[in-house]
RNA sequence: GGCCCCAUCGUCUAGCGGUUAGGACACGGCCCUUUCAAGGCCGCGACGCGGGUUCGAGUCCCGUUGGGGUCACCA
């Protein structure tokens, strides 16, 4: 592996808005790549239908660019190792899959969902491990042919070692063993004929020639398993590394999450940072950056010290908080950094750069206003930040029975903050982002097999939350101007300043509004469309 | 719960057997200043615990505790 040329990778799946997490791995991969004078590969990870979700994969091309992480070969621009979208390559992993099974190292499985989830739930009441007792893994090859024959669903699995075990090496953490014992068949191709990412990844990296599988730590369980496939494809296992996970900031430090974070990429674009302030911010993610003269480390740092100074092996191993306070501090650094010209020019395109979107604001503030002036008071919010106002965003409630008007309060915020999910999650479906869409979402929401909260409260509620005003130009109409990565991040941004000043809901109150939503739906059978 | 990973101030981190455990963010105070930022100075504040190894452990080993991840025909 040594004489090959280094190659690293990102396989972001297009699924939802592009992430913090893809964009630090993205760095990491790039840096790596750079720094050997190899190439850094873009590959759409696009192989599970139901989650798909279109627009997605320009999002994730505008985000990377928007950050200048550039790749050298991806779906865009085509490379010697395409085509680097996984949906395009079905044939190829269908091939691989078949000559496992010729092989005899993976198997057809045809087992229902229904039977995985009755074997299931008998090993979780006898309190075992639960996975796939591999019922299919010795069926005679007669009756494969003859039910494949006769087009019974399957899919392929692949047939792990039952005894001893298996030992992946980290780059950062060495070796890691895993009994053998508790790994699983694995599915490799679904029934719908797509691979699942094992097999897809597998493949991939090894025709891609990818050499360094850098990637999230959370993948260090399925490590074992492309372990032994790879063996089982006669592959060469590339350099393993697995990074830290960012982390919420919250007490427990978990896996970071778009409820308690901002975590689209997009977010920090809309809300003015500067894209070398992210790569900074990020770089400094278990690294902390390149070295003073004085031994000391240099914080704020641009693109070129970290490919100068960055090594893998440096990274700690701690899962790093993602800090807004930090975030902020280096951003400014970043932003003093800039000349008279560079600054003015931000500001332009940050506020007016989009002419489109511009006229779309002044055409609704136009003939609300009575005078020019009178035209920044009304735009502000369409403009830059806005400051949310939990007093706006959780509603007046007169305490009910033994209520104290403390208890009244904590309730009525938990039920803001739980509706307001519910309306982020809504929104987010949205496709596209125009304000017929986005009424016709808000009037299913204000139903009570929804929300069950009259249109008048609920609109008032996304009002506050998206402008961070009482009065101003009609809702839908402005959240489309707004557009979508703006208005959810300010969705965002209002459950964590409720949660902020009244705390998060607790798990009682997240059950109480289940329970209460499957209550209002029995009340009112109809209206599935909305469902 | 099984398996795996991790562990220095609230947060990001330095430390790679001998340090008054350093820096940065945040926080508090003071200075500068017409105001606000920026900047300067000071303060607050950490090696989770218990065993070893060693003349000597934040640093090495073991255990424990805590946290995280993962247990899908999702990636």
């Amino acid at each position: 592996m040594a004489d090959r040329p280094v190659r690293t990778r990102i396989a972001p799946s297009p699924t939802g808005d592009p992430h913090v997490g893809t964009a630090y791995m993205g760095l990491v991969n790039m840096v790596v790549a750079r720094q050997a004078g190899g190439q850094f590969v873009l590959r759409i990870d696009d192989t599970d239908r139901a989650r798909y979700r279109a627009g997605s994969e320009d999002a994730i091309f505008a985000a990377l660019r928007w950050l200048g992480l550039e790749w050298d070969e991806g779906p865009d621009k085509g490379g010697p190792r395409g085509p680097y979208r996984q949906s395009e390559r079905s044939a190829l992993y269908r091939e691989h899959a078949d000559r496992l099974v010729a092989a005899g190292k993976a198997y057809r499985c045809f087992c229902s969902e229904q039977r995985l989830a009755e074997v299931r739930k008998a090993q979780e009441a006898r309190k075992e491990t639960t996975r796939y007792d591999r019922a299919c893994r010795e069926l005679p090859a007669g009756e494969v042919a003859a039910r494949l024959a006769a087009g019974e669903p399957s899919v392929v699995r692949l047939a792990m070692p039952t005894t001893g075990e298996t030992v992946v090496h980290d780059l950062l953490r060495g070796p890691i063993t895993t009994p053998n014992a508790d790994l699983q068949d694995q599915v490799l191709l679904k029934q719908d004929g797509f691979p699942t990412y094992h097999l897809a990844s597998c493949v991939d990296d090894h025709l891609m020639e990818i050499t360094h599988i850098i990637r999230a730590e959370e993948w260090i369980s399925s490590a074992p398993i492309h372990k032994v496939l790879f063996d089982a494809l006669g592959f060469e296992v590339p350099v393993l590394c697995h990074m830290p996970l960012l982390r919420n900031d919250d007490k427990n430090k978990t896996k970071i999450s778009k409820r308690k974070n901002p975590t689209s990429i997009l977010y920090y674009r809309e809300a003015g940072y500067l894209p070398q302030g992210m790569l900074n911010f990020l770089g400094l993610m278990g690294w902390g950056g390149p070295r003073e003269a004085d031994g000391t480390q240099k914080e704020v740092f641009g693109l070129g010290d970290m490919l100068a100074a960055f090594k893998l092996e440096d990274i700690r191993l701690g899962g790093p908080v993602f800090d807004l306070d930090k975030l902020k501090y280096i951003n400014a650094h970043h932003q003093r950094l800039l000349s008279s010209d560079e600054y003015l020019a931000q500001v332009k395109a940050y506020l007016f750069g989009d002419e489109r979107r511009l006229r779309a604001v002044a055409d609704l503030v136009h003939k609300r206003t009575e005078t020019l002036g009178g035209f920044l008071g009304m735009a502000d919010f369409f403009l830059g930040d806005v400051v949310q106002r939990p007093d706006l965003l959780v509603p007046a409630r007169k305490p009910e029975g033994e209520q104290t008007p403390a208890d009244a309060a904590k309730a009525a915020a938990e039920e803001a903050w739980l509706v307001l999910a519910d309306v982020l999650d809504a929104l987010d479906k949205v496709e596209p982002w125009t304000a017929a869409g986005l009424e016709e979402a808000g009037r299913t929401l204000a139903t009570p097999r929804e929300t069950g909260w009259k249109s008048r409260d609920l609109f008032a509620l996304l009002r506050a939350a998206v402008t961070g005003k009482t009065a101003t130009p009609p809702l839908f109409e402005s959240m489309e101007v707004l557009g979508k990565p703006r208005c959810l991040g300010r969705l965002g941004d209002a459950l964590r300043s409720i949660a902020a000043q009244h705390g998060e809901p607790s798990k009682k109150a997240r059950e109480r509004h289940e329970k209460r939503k499957k209550e209002r739906r029995q009340a009112d059978p109809g209206g599935e469309a909305a469902a």
